[in-house]
DNA sequence: CCGTGGCGAGAACGATCGTTCTCTGCCTGG
DNA sequence: CCAGGCAGAGAACGATCGTTCTCGCCACGG
């Protein structure tokens, strides 16, 4: 799995090049779509020789895979820090919603990469399909986790997800993000109605329902 | 903006050899993306000739924005007819997943094709994510008008579409179409959670929460 | 100081695709 | 029966793209 065993103390210079390439392919597929995207864009943007792409890449689809595991870490990553620091279970399940809103007023958001990935290409590259769903399974699996920790189960799950899918496909194509707050709403309308009334000493804003 | 107001009584020939193109373009494309498939495919699948073809369609692109405006009709009467003859204005809301499960189990289903085309294409064709854009906003007016009928308002109606569109990239990417059962039970929730406990005399399933 | 080997720059190559053009056969109007 | 034009089949063309090859430069080791 990981690249190559070097034992130079610092970061090995073929990660390095290969976090750039990544790097610059990721903002490139993202913002234009993949097939839209040459190769030769991608060398001139991440600042590399052709030569040196294809030895750290055997071929554009390797490269998209890594692009869409890169992406994948960085959501994961993201989801945590949004909810690292909120004590009650409840308002981390809600975390989820404001980390997308966040997300959504970044002015280059432009949907979920993976579906984006998934549309395009799914249908032709197995690998782009199984990474989307992994991807997805991962999210799922991830709120579950949330759900339970607050008293929910696995439906309480699965229809959270459904609202910030929804979202990240309507704030895309609406060009609007207010569709992340329009989720949170919903997702406490189904997390009061599955876990009961809100938990008592709850500050910030959690209590109100509408 | 319709195509041509022919006074013929049949449909024109020339009417029946633009369907047949944009109805083999459309499973073409929406099974196996658009940039995959190129216009001697689509020309083979239509039994046309190429120059037919271009007769037609000036394009590539206004084909594929001719096949949206298709399978945007398509879309809209799917989902009419899936409300028709549903009494209770609760339950026309629901019949909108009930439709969506319908289509989930089809076996061609690789999600909504508006979100895939945007995805693919919204970022370098503008006409695209126009479409798709235009696509959206009509499903949100259809629902917010149900969801006034049932004493509903937009904020529910956005919620509620958020669900569909959530269950639509589940069930494609997931492969599995009980998003769709899913999405119902949470609208299920959301509903009964704006409007108050279910009407009485309602017959069918609209009773049980849970 | 000289050979060598690796690397960047970019040309080159083969394939695909969107679009147009050419040729040939057929059908129609007189 | 004949001329004309229209349509279909497919070749052709230009552009793009993924991938590979070549050339020349630079650093480094003996």
């Amino acid at each position: 799995m990981t690249t190559t065993g070097t034992t130079t103390g610092t970061v090995a210079p073929a990660d390095d090049v290969r976090q750039r390439i990544v790097a610059a392919a990721d903002a490139l597929f993202y913002g234009r779509g993949i097939q839209a995207v040459g190769m030769d864009e991608v060398r001139a943007a991440a600042g590399v020789s052709l030569k040196r792409l294809y030895t750290q890449f055997p071929g554009k689809e390797q490269l998209v895979l890594a692009v869409l595991d890169a992406r994948h870490r960085q959501w994961q990553d993201g989801l945590t820090a949004a909810a690292a620091g909120i004590a009650a279970p409840r308002d981390r399940l809600l975390a989820v919603y404001d980390f997308l809103e966040r997300w959504f007023t970044d002015d280059t958001f432009r949907g979920c990469g993976f579906i984006n990935a998934f549309g395009e290409l799914g249908a032709t590259s197995p690998g782009v399909a199984q990474a989307a769903r992994a991807h997805k399974e991962s999210f799922q699996v991830y709120v579950a986790a949330l759900a339970e920790e607050a008293g929910g189960d696995a439906d309480l799950a699965a229809q959270l997800v459904l609202l910030a899918e929804g979202a990240q496909t309507t704030a895309a194509i609406s060009g609007r993000p207010d569709a992340a707050r329009q989720a949170r709403r919903a997702a406490q309308v189904l997390v009061e109605a599955a876990l009961g009334a809100p938990t008592g000493p709850g500050g910030a804003d959690g209590a109100r329902v509408r």
